[in-house]
DNA sequence: CTCTTGACGCACA
DNA sequence: GTGTGCGCCAAGA
């Protein structure tokens, strides 16, 4: 463990399962910073890890997809999203009552 | 070295 | 109910 916020929110992230979702604001919770939600949107936004970090399964608390989602595009990641068996309130809105994922089992 | 911005979220006026 | 600012962490200019 890198003992560092990032490095943090890059695990958690991991955890997320699939056909599932979190918003920034949890992530940052478990963190153990409520607040750092702008660092967790940081630490996506460099995503060191495409390949492990889902970053596709996290949105805003709105379950509003990213405007610059790392691996491609918000286009991306809504298709992941559906191709995990996630259902869409809006065109880049994620139901977040249906696939909010729930840290505590 | 210092200031600002950045995939957000919430409290206060 | 609406509008504005602040807080967290890190990196870029």
């Amino acid at each position: 463990m890198e003992s560092g916020f990032f490095q943090q929110v890059y695990e958690i992230v991991q955890k997320i399962p699939v056909g599932c979702v979190a918003t920034y604001g949890q992530i940052a919770r478990l963190c153990g910073n409520p607040r750092a939600s702008r660092a967790v949107g940081y630490a996506l936004h460099v995503n060191p890890l495409p390949g492990k970090i889902p970053c596709h399964r996290v949105v805003n608390r709105f379950g509003g997809l990213a405007p610059a989602f790392a691996f491609g595009g918000a286009d991306v990641q809504r298709n992941l999203l559906t191709a995990e068996g996630v259902s869409f309130s809006d065109e880049y809105t994620v139901a977040l009552d249906k696939h909010l994922w729930d840290p505590f089992g």
